[in-house]
DNA sequence: GCAAGGTC
């Protein structure tokens, strides 16, 4: 009689499988889902892994009116299309379980790997199975530690974390089904179109920043200020020493300390002062992210999806963490003895493994299922551009945390011109320390300043009176709303980027420097008025507290749902009473984000291009002046999503637009066909490939 | 179809 272990995912299983079963490991294959046969003290065992949840809630009855509390589990392939490679792991479940007297879940301790082995148990393995089962309890998936698990098998589940799990579950379906429901369905009933809207617990917080930013940005007014410069010559070099009022905020100020100004400046004073910047710390999945989009301008999206490739490719280790750890275990030494086999890497690492010991920085954070994200030291084959980057980066990244402190020197001058106080300042690096291993990441910021002394006198050349304009606050880009989100505790890992490209898809926001459409400006607006729960980040908290509730014992999970769905009850009540009203502003939004999205700039005769759909469901660019007379219009390709980017060819002055195919690489072109920037496109590919503009921003279909 | 959470 087998013992049946369940794991999380394909990678997790095969390690359990090594290490319980050393020498006695069988790989097997079911329908392309791998699983291990092996011999734990004399009994035979099967390690069988899941892909993560395969199963998902779903409304018991056809979805026609809301509110809608009534849900179930079901296989995740047959409530998303998307979901359907989770059908063989499924499958092969429920055969390899078959016949097993014993079961052990094996998945991630936390509250969603709880849930994935309660609903696998539940649902495939039989009768009897939940209750049977013991849980295998471990933090890192070394061979030790999961052996010392497994002789240490909690006798059963830890139905706890699982209650804690499926309440969230369920918590999330009801709030985010039932008003984005609400939502989609005033609209449609207002506007008699159907789009697509959402809400929820993490996308409606994140959107309401970037509305409160878009607010800021559109309600700023700039307020003058003047700045006073000094240029100076020493040693027949030109320096532009600032006056250490930064900012006069009114004119006639500056120009009386201008006017104070001599027509020599004399240095009152030097200050040097070294400082130590310490090496930077590992990459978790955010800091990659973040790193990636500074140095190749890669959505979070995308540098999700490179890295899962580079870990699919045995280049590097799992990339979903959020460690900022490296444990010795992994064997520094093996891994940079590995990278010196490459070229690039040689130099670099050769230098480290000079080092009599090795002590890597790391950050504050852990994760308690992976280090950071590191090499493997695997040598890549052929690797794309963009995969090739990233690889580098995480290489660079790996080598730096080992390097020593670089030492910076910062130098401080102030001067004295009449009775007016400048500072100079320069900074120089003293050593390089890590800077090296991390090559053309690392931010060099030398300001070269030539040596000066106490009581040297210098010639003024200019005292240079500026007038400038406060600035509004910057926009959000992916990496930095992404950044925010975590900081707020908003969403997961996993999760964050693909919430902020469901943000895009719904047209609530658009382009690299994110703004928010007038759809999303109104989605915040009707929330806020009728359900300011769903706006709020205290949402997240307070499912955090329930949780936590139920997992002590406190609350029993139906007792919170409960009390979810009388509070929801009440909200969409109220918001099914002034559906009409709240419709019509949406629908209105709605239009104007529309229109928005077909506009794709100027004609030269001064009307707005914009896509025009054909009755046989092709289209073109025509002009809005078309009644007036203006007769030009462009071709445009038939499939795909097009996007404004807000900017003209610099060869034939023509809005430029960026292409979108789906499973195609999106490409930039102008509306001109004859243009000379399209030389050679019938032979080559297009000139000038998009890398970086976040996906789906903000489209216009046809 | 609408969420958020795992996974490749």
């Amino acid at each position: 009689m087998k013992i049946f272990i369940l794991c999380e995912k394909p990678s997790a299983a095969s390690k359990i499988a090594s290490a319980l079963g050393g020498g006695s490991v069988r790989k097997g294959e079911r329908k392309g889902v791998p699983y291990y046969v092996l011999e734990v003290d004399g009994r035979e065992a099967v390690v069988v892994p899941s892909l993560g949840h395969l199963f998902t809630l779903k409304n018991t009855k056809p979805l026609r009116d809301y509110p809608v509390f009534d849900v179930e589990w079901v296989p995740s392939y047959l409530a998303d299309r998307k979901a359907a490679r989770t059908r063989a792991f499924l499958e092969a479940i429920r055969e390899l379980a078959r016949g097993s007297s014993e079961y052990v879940v094996a998945t991630d301790f936390d509250v969603e790997g709880s849930v994935i082995g309660w609903t696998v148990l539940r649902f495939l393995c039989g009768e009897g199975a939940v209750e049977k089962a013991k849980r295998m309890k471990f933090s890192t998936l070394t061979a030790g530690e999961l052996r010392e698990a497994y002789r240490n098998l909690l006798p059963r589940l830890d139905f706890e974390q699982v209650d804690a799990g499926i309440a969230r579950h369920v918590l999330d379906w009801y709030w985010g089904m039932n008003v984005s429901r609400a939502l989609s369905s005033s609209l449609q009933k207002a506007a008699g179109s159907f789009a697509k809207l959402s809400a929820g617990r993490v996308q409606t917080p994140t959107l309401k920043i970037l509305t409160e930013r878009e607010k800021e940005i559109r309600g700023f007014v700039p307020r003058p200020f003047w700045t006073l410069k000094l240029v100076v010559e020493a040693d027949g070099e030109e320096l532009v020493a600032e006056h250490e009022v930064e900012r006069f905020w009114e004119e006639g100020e500056a120009r009386r300390a201008k006017e104070a100004c001599g027509e020599e400046a004399v240095v009152r004073g030097v200050e040097v002062r070294q400082h130590r910047r310490l090496p930077p710390v590992p990459f978790d999945l955010g800091t990659l992210q973040a790193e990636a989009y500074r140095c190749f301008g890669y959505t979070p999206l995308r540098t999700q999806q490179l890295a899962q490739d580079l870990y699919l490719a045995g280049l590097i280790s799992y990339p979903r963490t959020g460690s900022q750890k490296l444990p010795p275990a992994l064997g520094y030494r093996g891994i940079l003895e590995k990278l010196g086999g490459m070229r690039e890497y040689r130099e670099a690492a050769g230098s480290l493994l000079a080092k009599r010991e090795l002590r890597p920085r790391e950050g504050e954070k852990t994760d308690p299922a992976h280090p950071s994200i590191h090499p493997t030291g695997e040598k890549p084959g052929e690797l794309k551009g963009p995969q090739r980057n990233l690889f580098d980066l995480i290489v660079r990244r790996f080598l730096a945390v080992f390097g020593d402190p670089a030492v910076v020197e910062g130098i401080g001058v102030e001067l004295a011109c009449g009775d007016q106080t400048f500072r100079l300042s320069g900074r120089r690096v003293v050593e390089r320390g890590w800077l090296d291993l991390y090559g053309r990441y690392a931010e060099a910021e030398e300001v070269p300043l030539p040596p000066l002394r106490e009581g040297q006198r210098l010639r003024v050349k200019e005292v240079r009176l500026e007038r400038g304009e406060t600035q509004p606050p910057p926009r959000y880009n992916p990496a930095s709303i992404v950044r925010e989100m975590a900081e707020r505790g908003l969403g997961t890992k996993a999760t964050r980027a693909s919430i902020l490209q469901n943000l895009y898809e719904r047209g609530y926001i658009r382009g690299e420097r994110i703004t928010v459409t007038e759809l999303g400006m109104g989605v915040v607006e009707a929330l806020q008025e009728h359900c300011p729960e769903i706006v709020s980040e205290e949402l997240t908290a307070s499912f955090e507290r329930e949780m936590d509730a139920i997992q002590e014992g406190r609350v029993r999970k139906e007792e919170v749902m409960e009390k979810a769905r009388v509070k929801l009850e009440e909200i969409l009540r109220k918001f099914k009473e002034r559906e009409a009203e709240i419709g019509e502003r949406l629908a209105e939004m709605y239009r104007k984000t529309r229109l928005a999205q077909r506009t794709l700039g100027k004609c030269r005769c001064g009307g707005e291009l914009r896509v025009i759909a054909t009755r046989n469901g092709k289209r073109f660019a025509g002009c809005s002046n078309f009644e007036r007379g203006c007769r030009v219009t462009y071709p445009l390709p038939s499939s795909g999503t097009i996007l404004a980017l807000g900017r003209t060819c610099p060869q034939c002055g023509t809005p430029l637009i960026q292409v979108r195919r789906p499973g195609g690489r999106p490409y930039r072109m102008c509306l001109e066909p004859g243009c000379p920037s399209k030389e050679g496109w019938r032979k080559k590919e297009p000139a000038s490939r998009q890398e970086n503009t976040p996906e789906g921003g903000g489209q216009a279909r046809s």
